[in-house]
DNA sequence: GGTTAAATGTAGCTTTGGCTACGGATTAAA
DNA sequence: TTTAATCCGTAGCCAAAGCTACATTTAACC
């Protein structure tokens, strides 16, 4: 048996955290450049609580993989790409955090659990959260 | 949109990881105990899908921290400790599980699902989930 | 223009969770 | 009892995300 069949449901660990990491990063740099115009290191650093160097290297890797762009010194922007995977992944966490408001959790609690709980939620989770949505408030 | 006050809850990352690992390990060996009569490395290795050196040395760190006990070439066991949080883990696992079939998700998805979000969920959101599962089915 | 504080970059360390390759231990079968 | 398969440990590699300490750049202010 030479390679072994790492199929879906078990694959996170490692390429699922990248995933989740550029996510937080993305929606995180959307968010900050719609309340303050633009998107410095330090704000990255003083959103997830980290220093700058963790910053710094996560910003050069997602700069790689071309969802945001920087200059030395100079503020962070994202790409074409990187604005849809933020798009897309503040829109999965307002879901999560309606959700959980609906079924009656606080909103403090409902806004550090839906930042957890989004990357895990499959699309068929999320389509379920949006129908008790729809129906709880319609 | 305003900016948010997130010093609090971003300490995660690296401390709150190596408790999902925890749990996710306790828990395994816990189910693995209980449908096999004993828990292998090898076990471990094909339930989370990644190689016997990875499960090795996670058991062995497992073990510094008392919640699990092994000796070479033999099996897993669960520290008082270990059950502990196995049962813990167990119960909310199922209350998440549970929850998602109550909104509609269906059984494979779910069990997909409840796995990643159960690290995710605070204690008033597991509250909100029980409160739902009573409230749906009673 | 020079000084200085704040923001970034760089070097280099740690821990964790992946892996392959290889060798030793255990166990079941012949 | 020897052999073969399987299990497991060890060595040693990689990448990600965290850190401190130190160097550099930018920008603000006198």
């Amino acid at each position: 048996m030479a390679e072994k069949n790492r199929s879906i449901p078990h694959q996170r660990t490692r390429d699922h955290h990248a995933v989740e990491t550029a996510e937080d990063y993305v929606e995180a740099v959307y968010e900050i450049i719609d309340s303050k115009g633009e998107c410095r290191v330090k704000d990255l650093a003083d959103h997830f609580d980290v220093s700058h160097v963790t910053v710094s290297r996560i910003v050069g890797r997602l700069q790689k993989k071309d969802l945001l762009t920087t200059q030395p010194y100079r503020p962070v922007a994202l790409t074409a790409q990187g604005e849809k995977l933020a798009r897309e992944s503040k829109k999965r966490h307002e879901i999560v955090l309606n959700f959980l408001l609906a079924i009656g959790v606080d909103s403090k609690t409902a806004e550090i659990d839906s930042e957890g709980i989004e990357h895990h939620v499959s699309g068929k989770t999320l389509a379920a959260m949006k129908r008790f949505i729809r129906e709880s408030s319609g």
